[in-house]
DNA sequence: ATGGGTGCAAATCCTTTGCACTCGG
DNA sequence: CCGAGTGCAAAGGATTTGCACCCAT
Protein backbone atom coordinates (compact mmCIF):
# COMPACT_ATOMS: atom_id res chain seq x y z
CA UNK A 1 0.00 0.00 0.00
CA UNK A 2 1.13 3.18 -0.95
CA UNK A 3 2.30 5.72 1.89
CA UNK A 4 3.76 9.13 2.46
CA UNK A 5 6.68 8.61 3.84
CA UNK A 6 8.12 11.91 4.39
CA UNK A 7 4.80 12.87 6.27
CA UNK A 8 5.23 9.16 8.50
CA UNK A 9 8.64 10.71 9.13
CA UNK A 10 7.29 14.18 9.96
CA UNK A 11 5.09 12.22 12.31
CA UNK A 12 8.29 10.45 13.82
CA UNK A 13 9.97 13.16 14.73
CA UNK A 14 6.72 14.68 16.46
CA UNK A 15 5.62 11.04 18.55
CA UNK A 16 9.24 11.92 19.79
CA UNK A 17 9.41 15.00 20.88
CA UNK A 18 5.71 14.94 22.54
CA UNK A 19 7.51 11.95 24.25
CA UNK A 20 10.91 13.72 25.54
CA UNK A 21 12.29 11.59 23.63
CA UNK A 22 15.62 12.44 21.75
CA UNK A 23 15.56 11.93 17.89
CA UNK A 24 19.28 10.14 17.54
CA UNK A 25 20.62 9.42 14.03
CA UNK A 26 20.12 6.10 14.68
CA UNK A 27 16.40 6.49 15.08
CA UNK A 28 15.59 8.50 12.27
CA UNK A 29 17.63 5.95 9.78
CA UNK A 30 15.85 3.32 10.86
CA UNK A 31 12.44 5.24 10.30
CA UNK A 32 13.43 6.29 7.01
CA UNK A 33 14.48 2.85 6.11
CA UNK A 34 10.84 1.56 6.96
CA UNK A 35 8.79 4.61 5.63
CA UNK A 36 10.54 4.52 2.32
CA UNK A 37 10.72 0.74 1.77
CA UNK A 38 8.47 -0.43 -1.22
CA UNK A 39 7.90 -3.43 0.59
CA UNK A 40 8.14 -5.96 3.76
CA UNK A 41 11.32 -5.33 5.22
CA UNK A 42 12.86 -7.99 7.81
CA UNK A 43 14.43 -6.43 10.86
CA UNK A 44 18.14 -7.49 8.87
CA UNK A 45 17.04 -5.75 6.12
CA UNK A 46 16.53 -2.55 7.83
CA UNK A 47 19.81 -3.41 9.38
CA UNK A 48 21.20 -3.38 6.04
CA UNK A 49 19.88 -0.51 4.11
CA UNK A 50 20.59 1.87 6.90
CA UNK A 51 23.95 -0.01 7.46
CA UNK A 52 24.71 2.34 4.42
CA UNK A 53 24.07 5.78 6.19
CA UNK A 54 25.42 4.84 9.98
CA UNK A 55 26.83 2.24 11.78
CA UNK A 56 23.51 0.90 14.20
CA UNK A 57 23.63 -1.90 15.98
CA UNK A 58 21.01 -4.95 15.80
CA UNK A 59 20.18 -4.03 18.85
CA UNK A 60 18.97 -0.70 17.80
CA UNK A 61 17.22 -1.79 15.09
CA UNK A 62 14.87 -3.88 17.10
CA UNK A 63 14.64 -1.28 19.57
CA UNK A 64 13.26 1.50 17.31
CA UNK A 65 11.57 -1.08 15.46
CA UNK A 66 9.49 -1.80 18.47
CA UNK A 67 9.28 2.19 18.94
CA UNK A 68 7.69 2.45 15.55
CA UNK A 69 5.04 -0.10 15.99
CA UNK A 70 4.12 1.26 19.70
CA UNK A 71 3.71 4.91 17.78
CA UNK A 72 1.71 2.87 15.53
CA UNK A 73 3.70 3.80 12.16
CA UNK A 74 4.70 1.05 11.72
CA UNK A 75 3.00 -2.66 11.29
CA UNK A 76 4.40 -5.78 12.46
CA UNK A 77 3.89 -8.98 10.52
CA UNK A 78 4.82 -12.68 10.35
CA UNK A 79 5.01 -14.91 7.64
CA UNK A 80 5.98 -17.71 8.82
CA UNK A 81 9.06 -17.20 7.38
CA UNK A 82 10.72 -17.37 11.17
CA UNK A 83 11.48 -13.70 11.69
CA UNK A 84 9.55 -10.62 11.22
CA UNK A 85 9.04 -8.18 8.79
CA UNK A 86 7.95 -4.68 8.97
CA UNK A 87 6.03 -2.33 6.65
CA UNK A 88 4.66 1.57 7.15
CA UNK A 89 1.68 1.87 8.40
CA UNK A 90 -0.77 4.36 6.07
CA UNK A 91 -3.32 5.27 8.78
CA UNK A 92 -6.99 4.40 7.91
CA UNK A 93 -5.67 2.17 4.84
CA UNK A 94 -6.80 -1.27 6.23
CA UNK A 95 -5.62 -3.59 3.99
CA UNK A 96 -4.82 -7.70 3.54
CA UNK A 97 -1.74 -9.59 2.09
CA UNK A 98 -1.33 -12.26 -0.22
CA UNK A 99 1.94 -13.82 0.36
CA UNK A 100 3.44 -16.36 -2.64
CA UNK A 101 4.07 -19.54 -1.29
CA UNK A 102 6.80 -20.35 -4.05
CA UNK A 103 8.39 -16.79 -4.34
CA UNK A 104 7.69 -14.51 -1.08
CA UNK A 105 6.38 -11.53 -3.20
CA UNK A 106 3.60 -10.19 -0.89
CA UNK A 107 0.01 -8.79 -3.27
CA UNK A 108 -2.19 -6.47 -1.39
CA UNK A 109 -5.95 -5.76 -1.40
CA UNK A 110 -8.21 -3.34 0.62
CA UNK A 111 -12.20 -4.10 0.86
CA UNK A 112 -14.48 -2.42 3.30
CA UNK A 113 -17.28 -4.71 2.68
CA UNK A 114 -14.79 -7.78 3.90
CA UNK A 115 -13.16 -5.62 7.05
CA UNK A 116 -17.25 -5.35 7.92
CA UNK A 117 -18.38 -8.62 7.45
CA UNK A 118 -14.95 -10.14 9.77
CA UNK A 119 -16.05 -7.49 12.15
CA UNK A 120 -19.65 -8.24 12.68
CA UNK A 121 -18.94 -12.46 12.57
CA UNK A 122 -16.69 -11.71 15.34
CA UNK A 123 -19.15 -10.19 17.81
CA UNK A 124 -21.91 -13.29 16.74
CA UNK A 125 -19.77 -15.21 18.73
CA UNK A 126 -20.07 -12.54 21.68
CA UNK A 127 -16.08 -11.42 20.94
CA UNK A 128 -15.05 -7.78 20.82
CA UNK A 129 -12.83 -7.36 18.17
CA UNK A 130 -10.40 -5.11 17.76
CA UNK A 131 -7.95 -5.92 14.79
CA UNK A 132 -7.25 -8.67 12.45
CA UNK A 133 -4.46 -10.23 10.61
CA UNK A 134 -5.55 -11.97 7.05
CA UNK A 135 -3.04 -13.50 4.99
CA UNK A 136 -4.06 -15.62 1.68
CA UNK A 137 -1.63 -17.91 0.93
CA UNK A 138 -1.16 -19.36 -2.91
CA UNK A 139 0.72 -18.55 -6.13
CA UNK A 140 1.47 -14.73 -6.99
CA UNK A 141 0.46 -13.16 -11.15
CA UNK A 142 4.13 -14.50 -12.29
CA UNK A 143 4.53 -18.06 -10.94
CA UNK A 144 1.30 -18.69 -11.89
CA UNK A 145 2.23 -18.33 -15.26
CA UNK A 146 6.02 -19.68 -14.58
CA UNK A 147 4.68 -22.73 -14.17
CA UNK A 148 0.92 -23.10 -15.18
CA UNK A 149 0.00 -26.76 -13.93
CA UNK A 150 1.59 -25.93 -10.29
CA UNK A 151 -0.64 -26.38 -7.69
CA UNK A 152 -0.49 -23.42 -5.07
CA UNK A 153 0.76 -24.52 -1.41
CA UNK B 1 -14.43 -26.79 16.14
CA UNK B 2 -15.52 -30.26 17.45
CA UNK B 3 -13.46 -33.36 15.52
CA UNK B 4 -13.64 -37.02 15.91
CA UNK B 5 -10.31 -38.08 17.26
CA UNK B 6 -11.33 -41.61 16.81
CA UNK B 7 -11.74 -41.35 13.24
CA UNK B 8 -8.20 -38.93 12.77
CA UNK B 9 -6.05 -41.43 14.56
CA UNK B 10 -7.62 -44.06 12.33
CA UNK B 11 -6.41 -42.04 9.35
CA UNK B 12 -3.27 -41.59 10.92
CA UNK B 13 -3.26 -44.92 10.88
CA UNK B 14 -3.37 -45.17 7.41
CA UNK B 15 -1.36 -42.40 6.08
CA UNK B 16 1.53 -44.06 8.19
CA UNK B 17 0.74 -47.71 6.86
CA UNK B 18 0.21 -46.14 3.03
CA UNK B 19 3.73 -44.44 3.52
CA UNK B 20 5.96 -47.52 4.59
CA UNK B 21 6.35 -45.46 8.09
CA UNK B 22 6.28 -47.31 11.47
CA UNK B 23 3.31 -46.52 14.19
CA UNK B 24 5.50 -46.21 17.34
CA UNK B 25 4.22 -45.45 20.50
CA UNK B 26 5.34 -42.04 20.54
CA UNK B 27 3.53 -41.54 17.37
CA UNK B 28 0.36 -42.33 18.18
CA UNK B 29 0.30 -40.71 21.45
CA UNK B 30 1.28 -37.56 19.84
CA UNK B 31 -1.87 -37.98 17.93
CA UNK B 32 -3.88 -39.01 20.22
CA UNK B 33 -2.93 -35.88 22.54
CA UNK B 34 -3.40 -33.50 19.23
CA UNK B 35 -6.64 -35.04 18.36
CA UNK B 36 -8.11 -35.61 21.52
CA UNK B 37 -7.69 -31.90 22.90
CA UNK B 38 -10.07 -29.56 23.38
CA UNK B 39 -8.00 -26.77 22.40
CA UNK B 40 -4.94 -25.71 20.77
CA UNK B 41 -2.15 -27.20 21.88
CA UNK B 42 1.50 -25.96 21.97
CA UNK B 43 4.47 -28.30 21.53
CA UNK B 44 5.41 -28.22 25.18
CA UNK B 45 1.61 -28.83 26.09
CA UNK B 46 1.74 -31.84 23.87
CA UNK B 47 4.55 -32.99 25.12
CA UNK B 48 3.72 -32.85 28.89
CA UNK B 49 0.35 -34.57 28.33
CA UNK B 50 2.37 -37.56 26.24
CA UNK B 51 4.52 -37.88 29.01
CA UNK B 52 1.82 -39.03 31.43
CA UNK B 53 2.00 -42.13 29.42
CA UNK B 54 5.46 -42.51 27.36
CA UNK B 55 8.51 -41.05 28.11
CA UNK B 56 9.03 -39.03 24.61
CA UNK B 57 12.49 -36.76 23.56
CA UNK B 58 11.14 -32.96 22.72
CA UNK B 59 12.37 -33.42 19.25
CA UNK B 60 10.48 -36.51 18.40
CA UNK B 61 7.66 -34.41 19.62
CA UNK B 62 8.52 -31.81 17.06
CA UNK B 63 9.00 -34.33 14.31
CA UNK B 64 5.49 -35.96 14.67
CA UNK B 65 3.61 -32.74 15.23
CA UNK B 66 5.43 -31.63 11.29
CA UNK B 67 4.25 -35.39 10.01
CA UNK B 68 0.51 -34.53 11.60
CA UNK B 69 0.70 -31.23 10.03
CA UNK B 70 2.32 -32.83 6.05
CA UNK B 71 -0.27 -35.67 6.51
CA UNK B 72 -2.89 -33.10 6.57
CA UNK B 73 -4.58 -33.85 9.89
CA UNK B 74 -3.52 -31.11 12.26
CA UNK B 75 -2.88 -27.28 11.76
CA UNK B 76 -0.33 -24.94 12.52
CA UNK B 77 -0.76 -21.79 13.98
CA UNK B 78 0.95 -18.95 15.58
CA UNK B 79 -1.04 -16.45 17.46
CA UNK B 80 1.99 -14.32 18.12
CA UNK B 81 2.82 -16.05 21.65
CA UNK B 82 6.39 -16.82 20.52
CA UNK B 83 5.76 -20.34 19.70
CA UNK B 84 2.94 -22.30 17.82
CA UNK B 85 0.37 -24.15 18.17
CA UNK B 86 -1.66 -27.41 16.51
CA UNK B 87 -5.37 -28.32 16.65
CA UNK B 88 -6.67 -31.29 14.92
CA UNK B 89 -7.75 -30.47 11.47
CA UNK B 90 -11.39 -31.58 10.93
CA UNK B 91 -11.78 -32.20 6.70
CA UNK B 92 -13.78 -28.93 4.91
CA UNK B 93 -14.43 -27.27 8.31
CA UNK B 94 -12.78 -24.09 7.62
CA UNK B 95 -13.34 -21.51 10.41
CA UNK B 96 -11.32 -18.91 11.88
CA UNK B 97 -10.27 -17.50 15.47
CA UNK B 98 -10.82 -15.34 17.62
CA UNK B 99 -7.54 -14.77 20.33
CA UNK B 100 -8.32 -12.77 23.61
CA UNK B 101 -5.73 -10.19 23.82
CA UNK B 102 -6.28 -10.25 27.69
CA UNK B 103 -6.40 -13.60 28.51
CA UNK B 104 -5.58 -15.73 25.65
CA UNK B 105 -8.49 -17.76 25.05
CA UNK B 106 -9.55 -18.85 21.68
CA UNK B 107 -13.09 -18.39 20.42
CA UNK B 108 -14.01 -19.96 16.93
CA UNK B 109 -16.16 -19.18 14.36
CA UNK B 110 -17.12 -20.04 10.73
CA UNK B 111 -18.54 -18.66 7.58
CA UNK B 112 -18.92 -19.52 4.05
CA UNK B 113 -19.60 -16.15 2.43
CA UNK B 114 -16.22 -15.24 4.06
CA UNK B 115 -14.68 -17.71 3.09
CA UNK B 116 -15.36 -16.78 -0.91
CA UNK B 117 -15.36 -13.16 -0.40
CA UNK B 118 -11.64 -13.69 0.68
CA UNK B 119 -10.66 -16.15 -2.07
CA UNK B 120 -12.41 -13.81 -4.49
CA UNK B 121 -10.38 -10.81 -3.42
CA UNK B 122 -7.34 -12.76 -3.63
CA UNK B 123 -8.46 -13.68 -7.41
CA UNK B 124 -8.80 -9.82 -8.22
CA UNK B 125 -5.40 -9.10 -7.73
CA UNK B 126 -4.64 -11.75 -9.68
CA UNK B 127 -3.66 -14.11 -7.06
CA UNK B 128 -4.15 -17.94 -7.45
CA UNK B 129 -5.35 -18.37 -3.62
CA UNK B 130 -4.70 -21.84 -1.36
CA UNK B 131 -5.41 -21.69 2.00
CA UNK B 132 -5.27 -18.40 4.07
CA UNK B 133 -4.92 -17.87 7.71
CA UNK B 134 -7.46 -15.07 9.73
CA UNK B 135 -7.04 -13.95 13.51
CA UNK B 136 -9.25 -11.72 15.02
CA UNK B 137 -8.10 -10.08 18.01
CA UNK B 138 -9.80 -8.47 20.47
CA UNK B 139 -11.50 -9.15 23.94
CA UNK B 140 -13.40 -12.38 24.59
CA UNK B 141 -17.03 -12.77 26.11
CA UNK B 142 -15.98 -13.22 29.60
CA UNK B 143 -13.01 -10.64 29.78
CA UNK B 144 -15.25 -7.66 28.18
CA UNK B 145 -16.99 -8.40 31.73
CA UNK B 146 -14.76 -8.43 34.12
CA UNK B 147 -13.36 -5.13 32.67
CA UNK B 148 -16.47 -3.27 31.06
CA UNK B 149 -14.50 -0.23 30.27
CA UNK B 150 -11.45 -1.64 28.59
CA UNK B 151 -9.62 -0.94 25.35
CA UNK B 152 -8.99 -4.08 23.63
CA UNK B 153 -5.87 -4.24 22.43
C1' DA C 1 17.20 -58.36 9.80
C1' DT C 2 17.08 -53.64 8.93
C1' DG C 3 15.79 -49.08 7.65
C1' DG C 4 13.65 -45.68 9.75
C1' DG C 5 12.64 -43.73 14.48
C1' DT C 6 14.16 -42.08 18.82
C1' DG C 7 16.64 -39.65 22.60
C1' DC C 8 20.04 -36.68 24.05
C1' DA C 9 22.52 -32.81 23.83
C1' DA C 10 24.65 -29.59 21.10
C1' DA C 11 23.59 -26.28 17.59
C1' DT C 12 20.64 -22.69 15.24
C1' DC C 13 18.14 -18.71 14.55
C1' DC C 14 15.85 -14.59 15.63
C1' DT C 15 15.34 -11.50 19.27
C1' DT C 16 16.21 -9.59 23.99
C1' DT C 17 19.01 -8.02 27.79
C1' DG C 18 22.91 -6.29 30.98
C1' DC C 19 26.06 -2.91 31.36
C1' DA C 20 29.54 0.73 30.64
C1' DC C 21 29.92 4.44 27.59
C1' DT C 22 28.03 8.33 24.67
C1' DC C 23 25.04 11.98 23.26
C1' DG C 24 20.86 14.94 22.31
C1' DG C 25 18.26 18.58 24.49
C1' DC D 1 25.02 18.51 32.62
C1' DC D 2 22.32 13.98 32.73
C1' DG D 3 19.00 10.71 31.95
C1' DA D 4 17.98 8.20 28.04
C1' DG D 5 20.11 5.83 23.98
C1' DT D 6 23.57 2.92 22.02
C1' DG D 7 26.83 -0.95 21.02
C1' DC D 8 28.65 -5.18 22.22
C1' DA D 9 28.39 -9.52 23.52
C1' DA D 10 26.22 -12.74 26.22
C1' DA D 11 21.66 -14.62 27.24
C1' DG D 12 17.13 -16.50 25.91
C1' DG D 13 13.61 -19.47 24.12
C1' DA D 14 11.60 -22.25 20.57
C1' DT D 15 12.85 -25.44 17.23
C1' DT D 16 16.29 -28.34 14.58
C1' DT D 17 20.01 -31.46 13.88
C1' DG D 18 23.93 -35.07 14.36
C1' DC D 19 24.63 -39.41 15.78
C1' DA D 20 24.67 -43.93 18.20
C1' DC D 21 21.22 -47.05 19.64
C1' DC D 22 16.46 -49.21 19.34
C1' DC D 23 12.20 -51.16 17.52
C1' DA D 24 8.10 -51.88 14.31
C1' DT D 25 7.53 -54.47 10.23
Amino acid sequence: MKVDGTKLLEEFRRHLADHNLPATQQRLAVAEAVFFAGEHLSAEEVSRRVAKRVAVGTATIYRTLDLLVRAGLAKEHDFGEGFKRYEPLAPGQAHEHCICSSCGRVTEFANDRLERMIALLAEEVEFRPHHHRLEVYGLCRSCQQANPLARAR
